[in-house]
DNA sequence: CTCATTTGACCCTT
DNA sequence: AAGGGTCAAATGAG
């Protein structure tokens, strides 16, 4: 598959204040209370314009079938041959055709053994189990999970974790769908449920453009095995320090992201950028260490692709 | 009583 | 058809 999609030059400013629009607003929205609902309301119309501002504004490339943004709505106006009737059942195709549109990010945790923990450490968000299930040539079976707040704040994100089979001390833990809960540590509206700690401050959403855009280094390598390396901000008169090539589709991230949150946010950075859907990107969070620490990401596809990515890391 | 987990059945995708 | 993901009734814990 080839997107080729390089963006205008012209249309690089108007994203990047718009995206920081929306990052801000984002940023507001982790204070507010949902329960408010005004201004709560408002919020969530004002996300929603610069959304479909966003979406206006980005490279449209008559190659790329799905044009629809990733966004925190999750609502991907998808239209590649599901036209499926609503008479019944609909809900669950949606469901269906959601899970295969959305970016997905796994990362292996490490439990001491000492520790008595059955299971992965907190990530700083309360999951509710709906399922567990063998799989096929593995050892142990993989358990789903949902975000608590599914149902009370319309909140997508899912994890499944299954124990590794050469390391039975590691889990692996694969993230579908971004937090739209946005739950605060003190919101006392909302009673506690299966998480019996206090949640995490550290794991409210961070912005990605806002913590990477100091010192981000990228190490782009090839399907050939062919690597470059980027570093952000650039390095004077290098202008081939910023231009991802085509071919390139696995990509090194070194940065000190907070939280899940900012791997999501940079898959979506790619896909917006390039015009690609969800599901183009996908990560591997390659470290071992607790969440808060893990120091590398790893952003895998299966397109080629160019763009040039300097105004977005200054 | 309420809410989370377990577990077999069902549905969807490949 | 097989395997993976989700549902929902039953069960358990607090």
């Amino acid at each position: 598959m080839e997107v080729g999609a390089e963006f205008n030059q012209q249309e690089q400013p108007l994203v990047c204040k718009l995206m920081q629009g929306r990052e801000l607003a984002r940023q507001l929205e982790t204070k507010l209370e949902p329960s408010s609902e005004l201004p709560w309301s408002l919020l969530q119309q004002i996300i929603s314009s610069i959304e479909d501002a966003l979406s206006m504004a980005k490279p449209v490339d008559p190659m790329t079938p799905l044009q629809a943004l990733p966004g925190p709505s999750s609502d991907s106006p998808r239209s590649v041959s599901d036209d499926n009737d609503n008479s019944d059942g609909t809900e669950r195709r949606d469901v269906s055709k959601k899970r295969k549109t959305q970016m997905k990010w796994t990362t292996q945790v490490k439990v001491c053994p000492g520790s008595g923990l059955e299971g992965p450490i907190e990530d700083g968000y309360s999951w509710r189990k709906y399922g567990q299930k063998d799989i096929l040539g593995a050892k142990h079976p993989r358990g789903y999970y949902r975000c608590t707040h599914r149902s009370t704040r319309d909140c997508p994100a899912t994890k499944q974790v299954q124990r590794s089979d050469d390391d039975p001390s590691v889990f692996n833990v694969t993230y579908r769908g971004k937090h739209r809960c946005h739950q605060q540590p003190n919101n006392q509206s909302q009673m506690p449920t299966s998480s019996p700690r206090p949640q995490n401050q550290q794991q409210q959403p961070q912005h990605l453009l806002l913590n990477l855009g100091s010192s981000l280094h990228i190490k782009a390598e090839g399907s050939d095995g062919h690597h470059s390396i980027f570093s952000f901000p650039s390095t004077p008169t290098d202008p081939n320090n910023h231009i991802f090539s085509s071919s390139q589709s696995h990509i090194n991230f070194t940065g000190t992201p907070n939280s899940y949150d900012d791997y999501f946010s940079f898959g979506e950075l790619m896909n917006h950028h390039l015009g690609t859907s969800e599901s183009d990107f996908t990560g591997i969070i390659s470290a071992t260490t607790p969440p808060s620490n893990t120091p590398m990401m790893e952003l895998e596809s299966d397109l080629d692709f160019q763009f040039d990515a300097s105004s977005f890391f200054n």
